[in-house]
DNA sequence: TTTTGAGTTGTTCGA
DNA sequence: GTCGAACAACTCAAA
């Protein structure tokens, strides 16, 4: 009976996970493996707060799968190397995985495929990015997505999933030493894995969403974007659940949910399509925008001291918790690159290191956007204001007061700064 | 090929 | 206090 390794990545499920169904309907043993390989990730390492999620996220895992009969195998990279000793040691005839879509993977993944007898499956998106032509605005996009429809039936969760005798050697998670030394994760409030992303979904109340999304004092959103990014839980399963909703309740306001859904499948699309934008603006005019360069305005911005009660509100939330609203990442972003006139690729790079759902696709997506250098960007002019966003979407200034409790002197006079931003962009026009 | 309409998330100013 | 216009011109997508 043929064995099958299959190589998890970011699709740390069993249910709906393509790639472990087709290993299980072989019907010989399985071996489920991780590989620690951050070197082949190119300048995108996982960062701190990636880690920290991706330790606890891979004992989730382990935990289910040994609740199935079976265990995950952890190994250290190279990956190639890691799987054809796997492969020796077991048996294994085959090796399956889920896609990913980062430039510096689909360069590994392509290496590994010419060398292994592999297939691949799509477990991230709703639409493979070469099912549709490279879209730069996003109602377009979004208006082909919904034309194609999303299809097929979701892979169902595995009953059984056959171990391999012997069991190969694993490493231990802890050896992987994916966790801080210094516990800074300790405001973290989650919890990764599967069953941590269920509750959020089976919580997550999409009629309130139109209204509440945008107040981060209130809990309008789901929070599901760090299960998302490792693949905890994926977006046809969201899909399905919005669409019964909206079966259910057509005034539901799933659809708005929805809308988010495709605005990450824009990000994964355009990064596809546009491999060099994680590192440089799409917009090439953008490439001698005269940013600055100012490393104690930087320290102001990541340590949350810079003066704007919303803005070091939200960098504090994202310091203690790993993550920020929606809302306040706009808002602590354009400040970032319009008041201070620091490039978007230095907010990308701390995020990346700060952000439990730090996504390469959509970090880059949401930076360029705000930069006003991306896909469908915000237009130069569109500078937002901290004082009137507080008023509008923190209106008793509960989420500010949670984070901030001490006055810090602006570093910038706002208007000044404005204007000063206007002016960095006129320079740049064709002419 | 040409034309036409539209394009996530804002702010300020002046009537 | 409220409201509409200006902030630019360009690029994209589709007819």
């Amino acid at each position: 009976m043929s064995t099958t390794i299959v190589w998890f990545r970011l699709d740390l499920r069993l249910t709906d996970n393509p790639a472990l169904q087709a290993a299980v309907q072989r019907g010989g043993p399985v071996i489920p493996v991780y590989i620690w390989a951050p070197e082949e990730e190119g300048d995108w390492p996982p960062g701190a707060a990636s880690r920290w999620w991706l330790h606890h996220s891979l004992k989730a895992l382990d935990a289910s799968l040994r609740g199935h009969g079976s265990r995950l195998i952890i190994r250290r990279g190279p990956s190639l190397e890691t799987l054809q000793a796997l492969m020796k040691e077991t048996g294994a005839d085959a090796v399956y995985w889920n896609r990913r879509y980062e430039p510096a993977l689909i360069a590994r993944d392509k290496v590994v495929k010419a060398a292994l007898p592999a297939e691949s499956f799509n477990s991230a998106l709703l639409f493979e990015p070469w099912e549709l032509k490279p879209y730069k605005v996003f109602t377009p996009f979004w208006k082909a997505c919904l034309a194609k429809k999303v299809g097929g039936a979701l892979a169902p969760r595995p009953q059984k999933i056959a171990a391999p005798r012997p069991l190969p050697r694993s490493l231990e998670i802890a050896e992987l030493d994916l966790l801080p030394k210094l516990d800074w994760a300790k405001g973290f409030d989650w919890e990764p894995g599967e069953a941590g992303a269920k509750k959020l979904l089976r919580r997550f109340n999409a009629s309130r969403y139109t209204a509440d999304r945008d107040r981060p004092d209130l809990l309008g959103t789901s929070r599901l974007s760090p299960h998302l990014h490792f693949g905890e839980i994926s977006p046809r399963q969201i899909w399905e659940a919005c669409s019964r909703a909206c079966q259910a309740r057509p005034q539901s306001n799933a659809d708005a949910y929805l809308r988010q859904l495709g605005w990450r499948e824009f990000a994964h699309h355009l990064l596809y399509h546009f491999p060099h934008t994680a590192e440089e603006p799409l917009r090439p005019e953008f490439g001698k925008f005269p940013w600055r360069a100012d490393a104690k305005a930087l320290k102001a911005w990541q340590r949350g001291r810079t003066g704007y009660p919303l803005v070091d509100a939200g960098m504090r939330e994202l310091w203690t918790t790993g993550w920020m609203h929606n809302r306040v990442r706009m808002v602590v972003a354009s400040f970032l690159v319009k008041d201070l006139l620091i490039s978007w690729q230095e907010g990308a790079r701390w995020f990346w290191d700060t952000l439990v759902d730090a996504d390469l696709a959509n970090n880059t997506l949401g930076w360029q956007w705000t930069a006003g250098c991306g896909a469908d960007a915000a237009p130069y002019f569109r500078i937002f204001n901290p004082a009137s966003q507080a008023e509008k979407f923190d209106p008793q200034g509960e989420y500010v007061r949670q984070w901030v409790k001490e006055p810090v002197a602006p570093i910038v006079n706002h208007a000044a700064a404005r204007d000063r931003a206007l002016l960095a962009h006129a320079k740049i026009k064709v002419g």
